[in-house]
DNA sequence: CTGTTAGCGCGTTCAA
DNA sequence: TTGAACGCGCTAACAG
């Protein structure tokens, strides 16, 4: 850490440009309600004394910095990781800047951040799924800020939502399987106490199924996607039914692991078993067989997000309350 | 957006706990230095009224944050993702909270996202690489925290840096060829113009090549890793030396590309052509054949940069400036 | 368009 | 251990 050279302010550059430090505030904020002549001579004092200007300061005084508060189950998660860069490089092209937390899908983490984040005066926060502990929910309600819920819409949100119906793509991935005349189902999910999302398109998968007179067992492996957890999920699924000849996995990574665990058991995909994901990530059309997947479009989530807080802040417009990004079938070799 | 039921703040819990605001100060930050009494009429003060600290106005005061700063090309890469959720883990149990920003291998947009980390007066900066703008090196040689400079080692860090010689990733990947008893090798980049980690990697290859009498061509595709960017360097490699039998690549998912052209052109590896990756990827594992690779442990550089944060900023000891996190082969089927 | 005047909510002396 | 005074650097009226 290096000495503290005196930090320069607001008002040394008001100084040296021969102005007010109002004005320089003012030219700071909305540079066009300055003078020409002020104008220039503020932004030649400004880069000449290396003036950063001091947020904290300027957030103190207006009540609200231009910060967006950003929670997330886990930043390794590929989904969130594009959303909230996507997010990031447009807000950060209108001066916001982005804090955010992983919860490792920990409710009381994501209390504690939501509180963090609340204690910055963030002009909006962003929190993943619907389903939060009543205190967090409580926090945001009597925020002072808006407050968007992404990757899920559904009943009740806080304020905003943009992303999807669970629900619906786990009735998407039925859908497919059966039109493939699979008529065996199972779904199968990792982690899925723990995220509710996977969980929903799980019921919306049976839901499908039942409809069409079909049943679809569900089943859980406590632990991350792993191979691990592909293989015992695989063996517990075909020892409940023998004929199983359809499965949806709760993600691409554990659909990778069950593509990889039927080659080892000469379960020939998708002729024996088809084999449909969620996620499409970037290896799912590398495989062998390549994978059939639901694509849900991360990136447009951040983007419309960004475009909304853009909106609600800067803006003059009313804005939507919930955002459909949709989803399609992505369809390959496995299914 | 809400109505603002105006915060409660310092002065409102210590009027409710009949105490001054300063004691409350205190106790926030030093509980034990607040007697018994005071102690926990305060606490319940403070989640009676809900009370939510101003970290602008705590920040201003103290003129400094507990915000820690984080530069990154682009969460959208795994390596990042890996050691940035890692670090936020860690921080966050001690109360830090990390802005982060992506600055998609810009040079300009790192020195705008690290003037805009600086106006929060951090308490500390991260950045990745040890390659900057002139302006930014300035910028963060005078800013009055630490500075680390991560995911390289090498000359004149700014600060302190954490990671490993990419230098010696790439030689390690020609030693590990060559003991496979292949001659005709070549580095296949992606990217590279920008990603100066990968052009290290790569010289680093040719130059251990070169001591033992074999060159290596090193070929660079500008656009990102992708299967079209694969094939192209996979036809230009092949056309400067048809005899080719070993490939190193700048990264994972430019070898998991490799891998495929090579199977759809009939080309057996690790037979015909040996490939080893760059990353260790999730799903290095599970290709066909799975991949040999070069780990890099980026959750621990994640940990490591936290650690000594804290050590440097809570701590008394002395700090290290520079940690090795090193790296290792994973010696799989495609070489 | 510019300058003046008041705080924003809290940390940090210091004295009691 | 507690409290009073002061100011951190800036924004937001408003008056000129």
């Amino acid at each position: 850490m290096r000495r503290t050279r005196r930090n320069v302010k607001m008002s040394d550059v008001a100084l040296a440009a021969n102005v007010s430090p109002s004005t320089v505030s003012l030219y700071l904020r909305r540079p066009h309600s300055v003078s020409q002549k002020a104008g220039t001579a503020i932004a030649g004092a400004i880069d000449r004394l290396g003036y950063v200007p001091n947020l904290m300061a300027g957030g103190l005084a207006a009540a609200r910095s231009r910060v967006v508060g950003v929670v997330v189950p886990s930043m390794r998660n590929a989904f969130f990781a594009d959303t909230v860069s996507a997010m990031q490089s447009i807000l950060s092209g209108h001066g916001f800047q982005v804090m955010f937390g992983n919860t490792d899908y920990d409710a009381d983490a994501e209390l504690q951040l939501v509180r963090a984040n609340l204690s910055w005066s963030p002009s909006a926060m962003v929190l993943t799924g619907l389903h939060h502990s009543p205190q967090t929910r409580d926090l945001l309600r009597n925020a002072d800020c808006p407050v968007v819920e992404m990757w899920e819409l559904g009943e009740d949100p806080i304020d905003h939502a943009v992303g999807f119906s669970h629900h619906e793509a786990g009735r998407a991935a039925a859908r497919h399987l059966l039109r493939k005349g699979r008529q065996k189902l199972a779904f199968l999910g990792a982690r899925m106490q723990e995220d509710r999302r996977a969980m929903k398109r799980a019921e919306g998968f049976a839901a499908e199924a039942a409809t069409q007179g079909v049943t679809a067992e569900i089943i859980n492996h406590i632990k991350p996607a792993s191979t691990e957890a592909a293989a015992a999920l695989l063996s517990s699924a075909l020892s409940k039914d023998p004929g199983l000849d359809g499965v949806a996995a709760s993600n691409d990574t554990l659909a990778l692991g069950l593509l990889f665990e039927c080659s080892r058991r000469g379960i020939a995909v998708p002729n024996d078993l088809s084999v449909i994901g969620f996620g499409d990530l970037e290896f799912a059309a590398f495989s062998n067989p390549s994978l059939t997947t639901i694509r849900p479009f991360g990136d447009v989530i951040g983007q419309e997000i960004a475009q909304l807080i853009l909106d609600i802040v800067e803006g003059e417009g009313r804005s939507r309350t919930a955002i459909n990004t949709g989803f399609v079938i992505v369809e390959r070799g496995s299914a």
